[in-house]
DNA sequence: CGACCGATGGGGGATATCCCCCACGGTGAA
DNA sequence: TTCACCGTGGGGGATATCCCCCATCGGTCG
């Protein structure tokens, strides 16, 4: 009985291993292979010709989202899973975009990895349920808007990351009005924007948000006082 | 034969699961109990008395670190080995000032930490390699300094701690509260002590606080959705 | 040219924050 | 034992957020 060869790629040895662990228990899976980082992963299915890649987004030398545009040019037919922390829409967006069969966050079962690997193997796709609905909603957005998001997390305008940065550094809608020369409400009203944009509807979210995309710096100390 | 209690503590399924694949594969092994977050961790410690904790640092409600300490108030005991992507001296750091018996990196191989658990349990200190080098570099370094790197951030309590947390993940006071079981003006008295103690007087303050003192991290995605 | 979108500005309201005031019980240190 | 601090809880109030509603103006694109 022929099993479905996968190649693990992941950063952590510990991961890796507690990976092939759960995969080896299943009769029709084979992990072939291991990679550390993605030129080795990339390496590694031009060699092993895995039918499945298990891959890891946060990969040192090269980022599994690369490495996965990599590993489809040289070889087509390889099915990969992107395996990562994250649920961010701009990751699964640029997942998608790169080829990836699929998305799956760490906190998903073991159970649902495995039947994973079988669906993405047969040339479906499987998204994780808290994944899959983001994209829904994205999708649904989209359309309204008429395929215009083209670019990748940036459908912020550029009055709309101007305002977040000052969010994000701490200031009152009127000290950002008084900044910006604008009025109090129009500052009120570019915040629920972007709010609504990235789905983000607290200043601590929005925060995070602006540091995670280098918009600001978490050390600022800026105003207050 | 009796086995080495092991309670794991990390907020994806998946490495939790993989883990346990890997500890019950040793004879004197055992996994007890697996928690998804601090606060559960601290709870399951209470009831099921583990010798060994294995504790991821980045969880959402009460980040391993708090946790451990928490832990150690509660049951003395307890072995907590702290489980770790980053080597960033800060957080070994903490993690010692914390009451942990040792410092893993994801990047270990499945043997050694089952070494580590053995190791910590029976009294004794386990460090990775590469964390321990960076250990001996900084006691030289604060032996030269003059121990004057004493008080940090610390001059907030545990509470404290736990709530700015809760607030920097985008929880509102009530929610906080429930999840603290207290009131909420028990959590806003928190609230305003903190910011009183850290001169920060805005959520966005309080994040960027949170995520430079490494409580969490930016990319953390919770509750909001 | 009409449709759409970004930027501007306003009204209003439910809820939350932020900061005072106050209190009590426990713990640990002086 | 007194004293300080921590955690707990409450009253109240000024201000801000967050989210609706509404509108005008200018540019862009099919």
């Amino acid at each position: 009985m022929k099993r479905i060869t996968v190649l693990l790629a992941d950063d952590h040895m510990l991961v890796r291993e507690g990976l092939r662990k759960i995969l080896e228990l299943e009769r029709d899976l084979e992990v072939v292979g291991e990679a550390e980082d993605g030129r080795q992963a990339v390496a590694m299915v031009k060699k092993l010709r895995p039918e499945v890649v298990l891959m890891d987004i946060a990969m040192p030398m090269l980022n599994g989202l690369e490495a996965t545009r990599q590993v489809l040019k040289a070889v087509p037919s390889t099915r990969v899973l992107i395996l990562s922390a994250y649920s961010d829409e701009a990751y699964v967006k640029d997942a998608i975009e790169s080829g990836a069969r699929g998305y799956l966050l760490k906190q998903t079962s073991s159970r649902d990895v495995c039947q994973a690997i079988r669906i993405v193997q047969q040339g479906n796709t499987f998204f994780s349920p808290s994944v899959a609905k983001g994209l829904a909603a994205r999708d649904q957005s989209s359309m309204e808007r008429g395929e215009a998001c083209k670019q990748r997390s940036n459908h912020l305008s550029s009055r709309e990351r101007e305002v977040l940065q000052l969010i994000a550094e701490g200031q009152l809608n009127k000290q950002v009005a008084a900044e910006l020369g604008v009025s109090f409400k129009t500052v009120d009203k570019h915040r629920q924007n972007l709010m609504a944009k990235l789905n983000i509807h607290d200043v601590a979210g929005l925060t995070r948000y602006a540091i995670a995309e280098g918009i600001i710096k978490s050390s600022v100390r800026v105003t207050t006082a």
